[in-house]
Order: C-alpha cells, then structure tokens, then sequence
DNA sequence: CACCCCCGATGAAACGATTAAGTCGTCGCT
DNA sequence: AGCGACGACTTAATCGTTTCATCGGGGGTG
C-alpha cells in the first residue's frame, strides 16, 4: 500500500504538494490540475486521515440566517442538543443583516477545522449567489447537511418539509373555510422552500408577493394583497403571518373575521398571539435529529447518498382562520 | 533554529514522542516525565504551530441556559455579530432540560481551548452549585463575562440589566394604575435576578410565587396568585407573562381587565401577544456588545476590574395592564 | 524583433507532528 | 528464581504541509 496522498498525487499526474494545495483550497493551483486532481480524489475515495479531520476538535458548524424567528432556535436548540449527546459541539454562525457575508462564515468554520456543517434556513444566498465558496466544501469531501435550504446540485445531502404539501394543507384548508381570493406572502425571488411552495400551486389563481423576512417587509406585501381583494394568506413563515395581520388591522380589517392568515411553522409562542395562529408545523425536531444523523453518518465514514428526507408537515388550526365573509 | 518540538523534548529530555503525547492529553506518560515536559514547554514559550491548530485560538463559548425563551436568541445574536466582527467565533453550548450538566459543558469549552466564555441567563445552577467547575476557568485565567447571571464571589465581571429598577418601574406602574394586591412570579430560589428582584421590593406586601422558567410552571404559580386576590403580577420574564396571562384566562379573568401583568425582557414578538405585553425592556443590544468588549479586552491582555455593569431597563407600556378593577 | 522581467503554476525536498512498533524495566504471581 | 504482563518510553516510519527553486509564457520595452 503506497502512500494515501501519494498514491493520489500519481494518479492525478501531479506532487503530493498539489493535492495538498487542492485540498485545502489554497490557490495558486489552475483551474485545469485541480480539476484532474479532483477526479482523481474521486475515483480513488480519498479519505483524510483521522488526525487531521480534526477528530480531536469534534466540531461541527451550524450556519442559521437568523435568530429573529424562533423557528431557528429551535432548530438550534435540537441539533445542539443531539450533536452535544454524540459528542460533537456546534460552532454557531448566525447571519446578520448587514453582517458578514456567508463566504467569510465557511471561511471561519474551515479554520477551525470543523468536522462537518449543517446549513439550515434556505437562505436565499444559497440559491443564486456564487457557488464558489461551496466547492471549497465539496473540494475537501466536507460532510454537509442542508435543511431546508438551496443549492441542490452539489450532491449535499437536504432535511426539508414537504414545501407541496405544506402549502396544499393551507389552500386546501383556506378554500374549504370558503375562501376564493388566495394570496400567498413569501421570501425572495431565489429562496427555494418559497419556490417549491409556489411551484405546488401552480395553475391555481394566487396572487403572490415576497418579501425578505421581516415582519415590517411583510405587513408591506399583505397590505398589497389585501388591496387587490385577498381574503385569505399563506405565509412562508409565522413572523410574516404576523406582520401580515398587523397589515391587516392597520387596514382596518379583523383577523379572522374579515381575513384569515395561515402561517408556516409553528415556532414558540404562536399560541400567544393575537389571534393564536394557525399554521402548518414542521417537526422541527425530527428534523434536527436527522439532520445530526445524517451528519455524523457523513463524519463517520459510513457513505450517505445525496438525497433528500421529505418531512410531512402539519396543519394545526387555530384562530387566525375562519370562514370567507361574503363580500357584497 | 532546531525543530520546534524536539528542542522542548531535548530541553525536557525525552523525546519528541513523549512530548507529542503531552501536548495531546494522551496516556501513557508517567506524572513525573509529563510535569518535566509541561515545565519545559513553559520556559520554552512553545506554540503550536498555525497548521495544526488553525488558528485554534479566537473560539469563545457562549453558555445560554436555554432557547426557547426569545431573548436567549436574541442576545446570541447580538454576541455572535459581535465576535464575528472581531475575529472570534462563538462556541454554542445550550442547555436543554435533562441534558448535559453545566459541568461538562465547561469541560468541553476548555477541551476546545476557547479563549473565552460569555455565560448568560442567570441559570439558577450558577447559584448554587458548586463553584469547582468554575474554579477551572479562573485556575486557567480564563477570561470570563456573565450576563445576567450570578456567583459574584469568583472575580468575574457582569454585565446585568438593573434589576431593582426594573421592578421598581414595574411596581410603580402597577401601583400607579391602583393595583394594591402584587404578587411576582419569578425563577428558582437561587437564580440571581430574580432574587435581586424580590430584594428590591424588600418591605412593600407582595406575594411571590417560584417557577422554573417554563410557561406551564409560570401558569400554575400565576393561579396560585390570582387565588390570593392579586390583580397585578410581575414576572421575570416575558415567557412566565404569557404563562400568567394565560392562567388569568383558564379563571374566566380577562387581561388587563380583571388582572394585570407585566413581563420582563421585551423579547421579540411581545407586541403580536394577545394582549400585547407591557414589559420592562432590557437594552440587550448594549449589554451584548458591552460583553464582548469586555471579553475581549480581557483576552487581549488589557486588564479588566470584576466590576459590574449595571444597565438602565426602560418600562414599555402596552396592553397587558390597566387600571384597578374595584372589587366589592 | 529580441530581450527581459514578472508572475503563476508546479515539483522536490525539508519540515514538523503523530503513530506504530519495539525496547526496557518493574511488578506480581507461581 | 522464572515467567509473563504491563506501563513508560524511544525509535523509526508515516503523512500532510510549507518553503523554495524552477519552469514557462505573456507582455512591455528598447
């Protein structure tokens, strides 16, 4: 048996010094012999050797686009949790508005030497922006999970909510209270789980805004909507479920009476506000479980193919919807 | 220049060997040779080189005694831009019920050579438990900063919210409104604030009821309360507010107009609930940047006194109080 | 057009830590 | 005493990283 990096660097047609290079994302390599160096990693199943996996440092990031909305909390306070039980301990990064662009984030977690990352939110960066700074993480074979997140085609592994039938659950309560006028508030044009919900109810007549996810961008939209005649709203997330009531007060509307609002995700204290919210929950916690699952799977060598793991959604009913009012 | 790790294992007189297996925590050296290495070490000023650590340093544990209550979150975003802008990354160690003992967490912190700790939350173990795990971190000099958390006694400095003007804000408001009957619903014996809290109040006729920090625990203390003819509660946090309104309402009370209750924090949301919150606002975008300054000037070498920062809470009326109902 | 300089790409070799295998001595049991 | 087992330690092999020299081409310059 030759030499692990060796053997690669033979295969590629190169030094062990390039692979080096490759493999931890230096430059100074052209485009072309990191391409074959690549393949080469691939063909043969390279695998770090355990000292420097950081097998010692058992860290894992966890990259969340917010800590406004409680859903992710919660999803923080679950993969913590399980990974903490396997001996694994979360490197936090939270996105900011106006903070420090996602590159620098696996920049940082590439520092320290994580032995994996869960990327949770489906930020909408992770659809359009440059995917550059991901290959670093597939260059160096990164174990990754996404949850609810982007970018599918660089063979990482997705935990999401079933997007389709979350929303089909919320139509198809909406249209059973009697609703007609159908409007849907969601994220930016690139945020995939938004994407797929539309994508559900397409060929059905819904008027859709977006919005980025703050409760302030969302009373902006459902005020849009409620102008053009909507009387009942899906909402990406329960944050803009509410500021899609206050939109409504503000016009002077009464939540249910006038207009129902269906939220997604059942986060904390949604039983709390006025009026208690109705939803569609994700298991949140199964979510995060898997998530670690699949993740320590990755980290431990035992292979995982890049799928996703559908989760079924589920629709709790609670005050914010109720009957159409027929409109004379 | 001689290599690095063999002039430690000549000057200790062992080889590099043994030396690596110090640096590492292994077994397999005897006390005696592991002293004589670490002493060598000393006198020598060895570092590890930046490969093999990856620039290691500039981790900092953030401690949170939970998630689900919002302004948990909140701060852990404040601290975690803060850091990032500075270069540190934040370690997560969030406790969740039944899991893993402070104690270890504080291990596991270490393990990972953070630079340094941010506690938060006033945990109640804090209190009471004993001090050993925390001897750790000042046997280590390790720079620590609590937020809103307590044992005074081990040179830490502290960033808290006011307690005693927090609830004196909160009393006055009540009073001013009529309420004669007062009674707190506040956290376990020895969690810090709320007995700062209660100290502050020390002498006016209040009823005081204990909770862990759930809102079902919050809603049974509340009850309890409401029994004994109180018409306005303060609570130690917006969470056990919410437990409270909701108690009010499982007696046929109406909020505020049968009872009136006043949160703490002013988490995110506090205005969505129904009714919206009047809560005693902690300034927690100040007092998180203010502890990672604090910190880092302490890891940075510059000395910091264990004092206490002290910051001004700011009372937010909304709807959860109103005047005094007479009853006959 | 010839020359030179600069710069990116690359490999050879030095480097530095980790680990496997082997050595030595001591302790305990027969 | 003899034997075996085990712990402590070294030797030596191992493996990825880094430094430094080299190569080669593009483009500006005389």
């Amino acid at each position: 048996m030759t030499k692990r990096l060796a053997e690669v660097a033979k295969k590629a047609g190169v030094s062990e010094a390039t692979v080096s290079r490759v493999l931890n994302g230096r430059n100074g390599v052209s485009e072309a012999t990191r391409a074959s160096v690549l393949t080469a990693l691939d063909v043969l199943g390279y695998e770090r050797p355990t000292k420097l996996r950081g097998e010692r440092g058992r860290l894992v990031g966890l990259v969340l686009p917010e800590l406004q909305n409680p859903i992710f909390p919660a999803l923080a306070e679950v993969v913590t949790a399980s990974l903490a039980q396997r001996g694994f301990t979360p490197l936090l990064a939270a996105r900011t508005i106006g903070g420090v662009p996602e590159r620098d984030y696996i920049e940082m977690l590439l520092d320290h030497q994580v032995s994996g990352v869960v990327f949770a939110g489906g930020s909408y960066a992770l659809a359009d922006a440059e995917h550059g700074h991901y290959r670093a993480l597939t260059d160096r074979r990164m174990p990754v999970v996404m949850v609810n997140a982007g970018v599918s085609d660089l063979g990482f592994p997705h935990i999401s909510t079933d997007d389709a039938v979350a929303v089909e659950q919320a139509y198809g309560h909406l249209r059973s209270l009697g609703h007609e006028r159908i409007g849907m508030v969601m994220g930016p044009e690139d945020h995939v789980p938004s994407r797929r919900k539309l994508a559900a109810l397409e060929g059905k007549e819904i008027q859709v805004e977006r919005t980025n996810f703050s409760m302030e961008s969302a009373r902006l939209a459902a005020a849009k909507l409620i102008d053009r005649g909507v009387t009942g709203m899906i909402c990406a997330s329960d944050v803009l479920a509410l500021g899609s009531i206050r939109a409504a007060r503000r016009l002077g509307l009464d939540v249910p009476g006038d207009v129902s609002v269906v939220g997604f995700d059942d986060s904390a204290l949604m039983t709390c506000t006025d009026p208690p919210l109705t939803t569609v929950r994700q298991p949140i916690e199964l979510m995060g479980q898997s998530a670690v699952d699949l993740l320590v799977n990755q980290i431990e060598g035992s292979g995982v193919e890049p799928d996703e793991l559908l989760f079924e959604p589920e629709l709790v009913v609670r005050g914010s919807t109720a009957p159409a009012r027929k409109r004379y």
